[in-house]
RNA sequence: GGGGUGGUAGCUCAGCUGGUUAGAGCAGAGGACUCAUAAUCCUUGGGUCGCGGGUUCGAGUCCCGCCCACCCUACCA
C-alpha cells in the first residue's frame, strides 16, 4: 500500500517555531513507521514563498522578498537534520521550476469545467493587514489592528464555483472517501458545509499583490490567490503540470493510482484543506487526498506562541541541547489528539528522564549488562517456553507492533508512544519477578535448573529489547538505532553502554521564578 | 452573532455506543531490591468528574441553561 505524506507548507516570514515542527514530527513519524513496514512511502514538505505575508516580512526588513524567502526557506529545510526527519522531498512554490506550471495547469483545468468567473468586488482593505474586512469587524470604522481608515477598493477578481460542490463533498465525507480526523473535526467540516458553500475569490490584482506570485493564465494583471498556488504544492511536487503535459510518473504512482494519499495540517487550515482543495480537485479532475489529519495548536508556557509575545521557541536550539529524540518524544507521546498542548522545558526533560531514560534506556542498559556479566554477551534462545508467566511476557512483545500500527493509523500518536512505554513497564517488572542475579548466584551454587531459567530470562529480555528498538524507530530514530545496535541480533548482544542518558534542564532555560 | 472543541486527582491526560466501590503516569508518603543511568519494583494518601437543572432503576458518559479557555466563521433580522 503506497502513502503519499504532505505537511502544509508554512510562509516563510519567519523563522519555524515549535507548532509547525509538532506537524513535520507528526508526518514524519507516520513516514518512518509505514517505511519500517515495509510499505513505499514518499513524504514531502515545502515552504509557501508566495504569501503576501512575506512581501510584508520583506518590506518590514528592507530586503527583498526573494531574500527574506530564500533565507528563511534554507531554515526550513535545515530542519532536516536537527530534528531527524526524513521527507523525501521538499517543494519551494516561488523558486522551484515545478510548481508553477502545475498551478497554471490546476487553474485551466478548473477555467474548463466552466468553475472560474470574473467578478466585481468591492471591499474595505487595510494595507498595513494586507487584508479586507467587514464593516462589523471595524471599530469606529477604523482597521483594530492599525487604527487607520481602510480604502475602499474595487476591482475584478476571479472567483471559484465553490457552491457547486457541497453535495458532492459532503458525500465524500461521510461516505469516508474522503477521511477527517479526527471525528471531531470530521463533523466540524460538515457543518461548515451544511451551512452553506459560498463562491471564493482565487486571484488578486497585480498591484495589491505587488506583483508577488504566480500571474493568472491569460490574465497578467491578476495575480493567482496564495491559497489556490499553495494547495497546488501536493500535486505540483509529483510533477502534475511539467513541461506541458510531459509523462509524470511520480504522479500517477503516487496520486493518481498511489492508495493513501495523507495531509497532516494545523486546525487553522481545516477549511482549505478539507473544502477548497477537493472542490477545485473535483472540477479539475484530479484525484481526491484520502486522509486529512489535523493537529492543534502548541502553546508554550501557557501562552499562544507569537513573535510579539517573545515566547518563540526555537526547535534547533532546542534540539541542539537536548536531542532530536528529546523533542520527537515530547511531541509524540504528550501532545494529546484533541486539544492545545503547553510546551515547556520541564516537561520536555521530565518526559525523556521517565520514558527514555529511567524506563527504556535502564532497562536496555541492565539487560545487556547481566547479558554480558554472566553470559559474556551471548543469548541462548529457549526452544519453547514452558513457563505461563514467560509466555505472558513473550505474548506483550508479540502484540506490541499491532498495537504500535493501529494506533499510528489512527494518527493516535500518544496511544501509540503509550504502548510502547506500557511495554518497556512490563519488561521492567519482568526484571524484578524473574531475579536474574539469584538465578546466577543460584547457578553458581551449582544449580543446573537457575542456568537454565537464567538463560530463558535473559534471551526473553534482549528480545523485548529488540521489539522495543524496532518500535521506536519511528519516534525515536537516534535512540532506537543505538538500541537496535546495542541489543544485536541472533545470539550475541554488543557491548553494553548507556543508551540515553539523563536529561538537565538547561540553566539558560531556567525560568527564574516570577 | 452563529458553529465547534475542551473544562476529570497538585501536574499531564485515559475514560467507545449510559451500569459494579471513577482510572494511568508524574509529583507526595512508606517500603523492597542491587542487574542497571541515585535507576527499578511494591504499597499508599489524594477527586462535589466546571456550575445548575432534567431524562433514567442508574450519568463523568444523554438533554437544557449558564460560566471559563481556545478555535473557526459571519453584513442578512
Amino acid at each position: 500500500m503506497t502513502f503519499y505524506l504532505t505537511t502544509a507548507i508554512p510562509y516563510v516570514n519567519a523563522a519555524p517555531h515549535i507548532g509547525f515542527t509538532l506537524e513535520i514530527v507528526q508526518a514524519d513519524a507516520l513516514a518512518r513507521h509505514k517505511r519500517g513496514r515495509g510499505e513505499p512511502v514518499r513524504f514531502l514538505t515545502g515552504t509557501d514563498d508566495n504569501s503576501l505575508k512575506n512581501v510584508k516580512a520583506a518590506a518590514a526588513e528592507g530586503v527583498t522578498v526573494e531574500e527574506l524567502v530564500a533565507r528563511n526557506a534554507a531554515l526550513f529545510e535545515g530542519l532536516r537534520g536537527p530534528l531527524d526527519l526524513s521527507f523525501d522531498d521538499f517543494i519551494r512554490t516561488g523558486s522551484d521550476p515545478r510548481h508553477r506550471p502545475g498551478v497554471e495547469k490546476l487553474w485551466r483545468a478548473c477555467e474548463q469545467s466552466g468553475d472560474l468567473y470574473k467578478k466585481h468586488y468591492e471591499g474595505r482593505y487595510c494595507v498595513g493587514c494586507e487584508q479586507f474586512y467587514a464593516e462589523a469587524d471595524l471599530a469606529d470604522g477604523k482597521c483594530p489592528e492599525h487604527g487607520v481608515e481602510p480604502q475602499l477598493v474595487a476591482e475584478e477578481n476571479w472567483f471559484f464555483r465553490l457552491s457547486r460542490y457541497g453535495d458532492r463533498l459532503k458525500e465524500l465525507i461521510i461516505s469516508g472517501e474522503l477521511r477527517v480526523e479526527p471525528e471531531s473535526r470530521r463533523n466540524e467540516v460538515l457543518s461548515l458545509i451544511e451551512s452553506g458553500l459560498h463562491d471564493f475569490s482565487i486571484s488578486r490584482s497585480r498591484a495589491r499583490a505587488h506583483g508577488w506570485g504566480v500571474p493568472v493564465p491569460g490574465d497578467p494583471d491578476q495575480v493567482v490567490y496564495v491559497w489556490y498556488d499553495a494547495l497546488g504544492n501536493y500535486i505540483t511536487a509529483l510533477g502534475y503540470g511539467s513541461e506541458d503535459d510531459a509523462p509524470a510518473p511520480d504522479f500517477d504512482r503516487w496520486w493518481t493510482e498511489g492508495d493513501r494519499r495523507v495531509h497532516v495540517i494545523g486546525k487553522g487550515i481545516i477549511r482549505f484543506h478539507a473544502v477548497y482543495w477537493p472542490a477545485m480537485l473535483l472540477s479539475a479532475g484530479v484525484r481526491l487526498p484520502s486522509d486529512i489529519f489535523v493537529h492543534d495548536y502548541v502553546t508554550v508556557d501557557g501562552r499562544k506562541i507569537g513573535k510579539s509575545l517573545g515566547n518563540t521557541v526555537d526547535p534547533v536550539a532546542l534540539a541542539g541541547t537536548y536531542g532530536a529524540d528529546a523533542l520527537r518524544w515530547w511531541l509524540l507521546r504528550e501532545v494529546p489528539r484533541v486539544g492545545d498542548a503547553d510546551f515547556t522545558v520541564e516537561r520536555l526533560v521530565t518526559r525523556a528522564n521517565e520514558d527514555l531514560a529511567n524506563g527504556l534506556g535502564n532497562l536496555v542498559n541492565r539487560v545487556v549488562s547481566m547479558a554480558w556479566r554472566y553470559r559474556d554477551g551471548a543469548v541462548v534462545i529457549p526452544d519453547t517456553l514452558v513457563d505461563a508467566a514467560d509466555r505472558a511476557f513473550a505474548e506483550v512483545f508479540d502484540a506490541l507492533p499491532a498495537a504500535v500500527g493501529e494506533a499510528v493509523a489512527d494518527f493516535d500518536f500518544r496511544a501509540a508512544t503509550g504502548a510502547i512505554v506500557r511495554a518497556v513497564d512490563a519488561a521492567n517488572r519482568f526484571v524484578e519477578t524473574n531475579r536474574p542475579w539469584d538465578l546466577a548466584k543460584g547457578e553458581k551454587g551449582g544449580s543446573l535448573v537457575d542456568g537454565v531459567r537464567l538463560d530463558t530470562v535473559l534471551s526473553l529480555l534482549v528480545h523485548a529489547c529488540r521489539v522495543l528498538g524496532a518500535e521506536l524507530a519511528a519516534f525515536t530514530p537516534g535512540l532506537a538505532a543505538r538500541v537496535a545496535e546495542q541489543c544485536g541480533e541472533g545470539t550475541t548482544v554488543a557491548p553494553a553502554a548507556p543508551v540515553y542518558p539523563r536529561l538537565e534542564v538547561a540553566e539558560s532555560d531556567r525560568v527564574t521564578a516570577a
